[in-house]
DNA sequence: CGGAAAGTTGAATGAAGTCAACGAGAGTGG
DNA sequence: CCACTCTCGTTGACTTCATTCAACTTTCCG
């Protein structure tokens, strides 16, 4: 697998038209072929720490990433997840200020800091492709805060899985708003629960009451099936109350 | 005071080095004094509201604007306070996500929408400093939602108030990490409480509480005094516990 | 001076946290 | 194949911190 994809061209790449490389012409995209390489962390891996100097910028191919903040007495938040295509890393700064792990094996295109930080200047369709990113991280971050600050256990469980299904949906191209969708939880309950700035039971706690509300199915606890998203979003609370764009 | 800002140079302008512009050349700079133009919104006026189109792009050149979302039923969050040379808007997207309004009279170096994007598209120094500013943004957004999701009440408004020291200290140059400081608070105690995820009440007790502590004095309301931040600092609950950078 | 807005304080309520026990799967090794 | 263990997840009982509702005080402006 790793190996294979190490032999991947940058044109067969699942991620090419989302990553940082989305609007790159053809000569560019050749540049970042000649840099980039391929790694893979297994579960549970440490891919950054906080504080640390990383040396290279990397985007996320396949699998899932957490970014975190852990206190001093232990406390957790999660202030970002890491889907395919998503990017890891800051140019024009060494250091971190978050930890990053693997949630799932994740697989890893990566670019030396100091190469992609000259491609940056050379290039301006990566530099704005990661603008856009960077400004969409932002909004992300920016509800993220509006959930944590403001809902209920019940509106941050509902809204972690609409944005589960948001998320699966733009990667697809199918935009359900309506009937069953089937999701895949990349996250244990503790994951979840940092997520949400909850704790573990009270996590627990809202995904048997939507169970009993007939709101979700869980075969399997990784395993969440949503017989009608419909009816789902009306508890979402979100400023328009209405389905989610 | 908005007519003689209206005459102002670049060269002049009190956030020259530190806005979008602080790493422009002198052309560079003369294109966006040509493009440039003054507005003061007064307390309390909205600059922009979410959903709306916005045609300008601005930096806050004096005052404090808060950034902000309101769910359906009332309750709202703040996700963002603007204070000079900060940034407003989203090149490449029209429509902002969350509510803009001034917590005081604010002061804006607009640029118009359209002739903005063709500077970044041409000027990669504009381009780079908004990628940096953005990504400081993001930082600052995730340590908010550590905030939110983790923190005791009376945390939080340690927090809140160390955050004002530093962004103060960052403007005028002083680095103080102990000794006694003034603040003059630019929010209401209503948008303290929407800044930190609580109400009003609570945020209240919490002055009250760090008064009787001894860890601040409130000569009024609206100004705080700490006697010596070394006292505040370690209850402030960071990563390492220590001291704020 | 008077009225509204902003801020503080008190008492009661409630949502989420804590502590603790229990249950379900997954993997290991006899 | 089954027993064993270990991790993960669920559930229950109780506590706590922040909220809610309400009254009161102070400050700000017209």
């Amino acid at each position: 697998m790793n190996l294979r994809l190490a032999r991947t061209s940058c044109i067969e790449c699942p991620i090419r038209h989302r990553a940082v490389c989305a609007e790159c012409d053809d000569t560019e995209l050749a540049v970042l072929e000649g840099i980039k390489s391929y790694v893979t962390v297994p579960k549970g891996g440490r891919i950054a720490e906080a504080g640390e100097s990383l040396d290279h910028l990397s985007s996320v191919v396949s699998g899932c990433a957490t970014v975190s903040k852990t206190l001093a007495d232990g406390r957790r938040q999660m202030v970002g997840l890491l889907l395919p295509s998503d990017f890891i890393g800051r140019p024009g700064r060494a250091t971190l200020s978050f930890d990053i792990e693997a949630a799932t094996d994740v697989t890893l295109c990566r670019f030396q800091r100091r190469a992609f930080e000259a491609i940056i200047r050379s290039s301006p369709n990566v530099a704005r492709r990661l603008l856009t990113m960077t400004l969409d991280e932002l909004d992300v971050a920016r509800d993220w805060q509006v959930l944590l600050g403001r809902l209920t256990a019940r509106e941050r469980v509902i809204h972690f899985l609409l944005s589960l299904v948001r998320r699966e949906a733009t990667e697809t191209g199918a935009a359900h708003r309506s009937g069953p969708v089937r999701l895949e939880l990349p996250l244990s309950r503790e994951m979840i629960a940092d997520y949400l700035g909850l704790t573990i039971e009270t996590t627990s706690r809202q995904f048997t009451a939507l169970r009993k509300d007939g709101l979700i199915e869980t075969p399997t606890a990784r395993t969440i099936v949503v017989p009608d998203l419909l009816n789902l979003m009306p508890e979402a609370m979100d400023e328009d109350g209405g389905p989610i764009a």
